[in-house]
DNA sequence: TCTTGACATGGAGTTGACTCCAAGTTATAC
DNA sequence: GTATAACTTGGAGTCAACTCCATGTCAAGA
């Protein structure tokens, strides 16, 4: 009972996620994407699965993981049993600790931006409080 | 009443902030930082306030921001009204706001590593929850 | 059939952010 | 007084991550 998946090409999948076709295929150039299937005139075509992978490529940027730090997590088959992958099991625990001591200076970063924002009246060393 | 401040080579402030002697000074050639203070021998000394702006370079380097946007917020005297800076201002918010959709993706992803490391049973379309 | 437009490929060029280097200065240690 | 170490400067080199370009293919419309 499998419904025909719906497909995009390339410039699709650019306007969708903010990537350029350029670099959706400078990804697939390295290897960061898997090669995109195509179709009978060689075109790429794209799949909902490979619009999320683009979607944890720049969401993971966004958290200053260099691509080929984020090789590991994106090699992971979306529908594994992480108990087989320890290395990655590691590094995923990791990168998460660095996120989340990221949350944190962030979110001091926006107190601070809040204090300058809200409270004119504190004049006075604003970031010894940071 | 003021006592005397402390003052820091370029190394020991490059072991404190862990920004290296050359990054600061790279810093300081295109600007970013202002001209160091020199001692009679043209060494840099640097005080505590120079720290906390380098802590504040990297911090905002963590959230995506590139050397030329962060300008304007290094910008803003420590001890200043922001309501005198309405640029700034709308400047401040607008990053405000980039942190916190950040924050979300961010969060977005340690729900995610969190599902990966904890439910082995979910064995199939993680990405979707996302 | 000819043109147009969206795609393909390989490779060169660009940009931001360092990182390294050579040559020079100054203070301290021997 | 000379060697060593820590700094100075200007400028060149490096690297990741694009970004652009020339040339070519293919399908559809006039």
């Amino acid at each position: 009972m499998k419904t025909t998946e719906s497909t995009f090409t390339i410039k699709q999948i650019a306007d969708q996620t903010g990537v350029s076709t350029d670099t959706i295929r400078y990804y697939e150039k390295i290897s960061l994407l898997p090669r995109a299937d195509r179709k009978d005139n060689r075109h790429r075509i794209y799949r909902q699965k490979d619009i999320d992978m683009i979607w944890l490529i720049t969401c993971l940027k966004k958290t200053g993981m260099s691509l080929e730090e984020m090789r590991p997590f994106l090699a992971v088959p979306t529908d594994s049993d992480p108990a087989q992958y320890p290395e990655l099991v590691a590094k995923l625990k990791n990168h998460r600790e660095n996120i989340v001591s990221q949350l944190a200076s962030l979110q001091q970063i926006i107190d601070f931006i809040d204090m300058k924002l809200e409270e004119g009246r504190y004049r006075r060393n604003d970031l010894d409080n940071l």
